[in-house]
DNA sequence: CGACCAATTGACAGCGTTGTCAGTCAGCCG
DNA sequence: CGGCTGACTGACAACGCTGTCAATTGGTCG
């Protein structure tokens, strides 16, 4: 009653067990009626192949591991990222039959590197994703290419035309989103950056430059907040510019933790949203749409963003026709109740 | 320079390859002058075991897997549930030396069971664990318990002698939340239920009542509304509680997801918070500090709980000798803004 | 001093696949 | 009809480790 292996198979199929493997691995050259026969007989028996055989014999682990900002430790929980990212992935595993690890990691701890070192020597994966801000910094790309592993950046924030990584329109989505508020005739539109070491961040301040930019208003350092992503610093940020002589009518911060701290601290000090100030924030993470007023922001295809780069890691075993340079994946403003026209 | 085997370390170490298995498996009965010969071959050579073919021989997969709602198709995004379990199951993992499988999963769709059964025929983990409401399932745990596989249900709902199972203490903090509520001087204290087929919900819900009782307020139907945990639902029984002639001044909701929608649904009718209402959520979501004014919630320990199912389930592999009952790790009251004295 | 026991060690057979390579077989060409 | 080719199939050796069981060692006891 045990469970069935590939010589039961092959017993009840009149196969040899090397026919069977090539029924299971869909490998060309068998013979139509031969395949049945095996398949009705792996139905028959119900043989599902064992796993560490098959690494054991073809020096495959079938793991890939995502490896993320570990919202448990970060300055912005935003826990929607890691479930998003974790959904694409496992979609894409789902249908390569590989099995995903998760890899949460804190990056100012210490022991990132020697955790992904004994990762990498427990599991020898497959392929890594590495996602955002992760996938810029060195400590933690580096022990992978030390091993050889294939990995792949999520949203590395630049282009590389050596290596193949999934990005999204940071820059061009933060100008779009300036524009919407210029549009509404907002013209004193502040900006709260988040942590601009991280490419992401500082590509978002970019866009919102670029969009002031085209719709001919010029920049102002003092309307440039940097926050380090937190709530608090969301805060901090609003105090600041609300104390102003002539406050700006439009905040657009980097991330939707800081623009929750932002419209807190605006309601605080009873002003009415979106009629006296518009506030949008970036990510969609599930807060937004919980807030009151609801929080226009700008959602990452990070789901898809995952699943792309994961099969993409699969698809070519070969180094050299694995694809390269940057597939991007546009993200979109979503707009909802804190940001309207100027009265 | 490939990876080096066993054999490498046993030559290097003058033993055989089963007293470096004994060395790495801390096995007893190896001398200590041997287990420190061995030990130095293997840092020399940096050998790490390969774990499919551990696996392969010891008939076990190193593998444990983590079930539990989809946060991604749930009426209630609660994401940071999901990732509060992700990180208790992977604390204790990286001690028991093993690795997490995830898998979020709609329990509405047709396709679970397959999932689940492909699931285990894939990766026959060493245990799984199943976090509510998926643990009250018989759909979700009989492929296991058809499969001899052990799992342990996380916050079952209610006890069980015959197996092991960690929970959390729903009805008895419900019940001091609604204490609480009498204790700020509010007598018409309402409660939003959730999915009364989920246990968890049904014991808020009766800890509820308990509340009521202990405080010498008498339960009124027409002060329970029950919702799908949705935030629209909250929002929905908002609408019907506040239009009573008679309000209620301080409302309880099964979720924090729920509270939400009541209290957006309180401030777009003008109330001010918490003073003309209190409101009260459950999960202490990240959401929940976040809110303007920010909700008063109960935490559940979920990555504790996860941490000390995941260890319970691989530290006894003898099946007589696993504990049996419930563990009970307690929740506890979060004291936000949302909630205050009857004016 | 020899028997005896527990502690320690090793030889070897799997574990269930895949990769390699050597057939076998049918059809086609000259 | 013989040889050749390509499609198909199978035998068998890995893969790197653990479990079993026998052998060896060192010490203790009578």
């Amino acid at each position: 009653m045990s469970k069935p292996t590939i010589d039961d198979v092959a017993n009840l199929a009149g196969v040899s067990i090397k026919t069977v493997s090539r029924v299971v691995n869909n490998e060309p050259n068998v013979r139509d009626s031969t395949r049945s026969q095996v398949e009705s007989a792996i139905s028959q028996l119900n043989y599902r192949p064992n796993i560490s055989a098959r690494n054991l014999a073809s020096h495959r682990s079938n793991l890939v591991v995502l490896i993320y900002d570990d919202p448990s430790t970060s300055t912005s929980p935003n826990e929607s990222i890691a479930v998003r990212l974790q959904h694409g992935a496992l979609q894409a595993c789902r249908q390569a039959n590989r099995e995903l690890l998760i890899h949460p990691c804190n990056y100012r701890d210490k022991s990132v590197r020697p955790a992904l070192r004994s990762l990498i020597a427990r599991t020898r994966p497959d392929g890594v994703v590495i996602a955002a801000p992760l996938s810029n910094m060195a400590t933690i790309t580096k022990p992978f290419a030390d091993a050889g592993i294939p990995f792949v950046r999520l949203s590395p924030g630049r282009k590389s035309t050596a290596e193949f990584s999934v990005g999204t329109n940071d820059r061009a989505i933060s100008a779009e989103m300036t524009r919407y508020l210029a549009s509404l005739g907002h013209r004193d539109i502040a900006f709260v950056s988040g942590n601009e070491q991280e490419r992401a961040v500082a590509n978002r301040k970019i866009g919102y430059q670029e969009g002031l930019s085209v719709c001919g208003i010029s920049y102002r350092d003092s309307l440039v907040i940097s926050g380090d992503s937190s709530f608090e610093s969301g805060v901090a940020a609003a105090e600041r510019l609300l104390a102003r002589k002539k406050p700006p009518t439009a905040i657009f911060a980097a991330n939707d933790c800081m623009a929750a701290g932002v419209m807190q601290t605006a309601q605080k000090k009873g002003l009415r949203l979106p009629s006296q100030l518009s506030i949008a924030g970036f990510d969609d993470s599930t807060l937004a749409k919980y807030l009151n007023p609801s929080l226009t922001t700008i959602q990452q295809p990070l789901a898809k963003m995952a699943e792309s780069a994961v099969s993409a890691l699969l698809s070519n075993r070969d180094e050299h026709d694995r694809p390269k340079g940057m597939t991007v994946i546009p993200s979109v403003l979503v707009l909802r109740e804190s940001t309207g026209p100027v009265l």
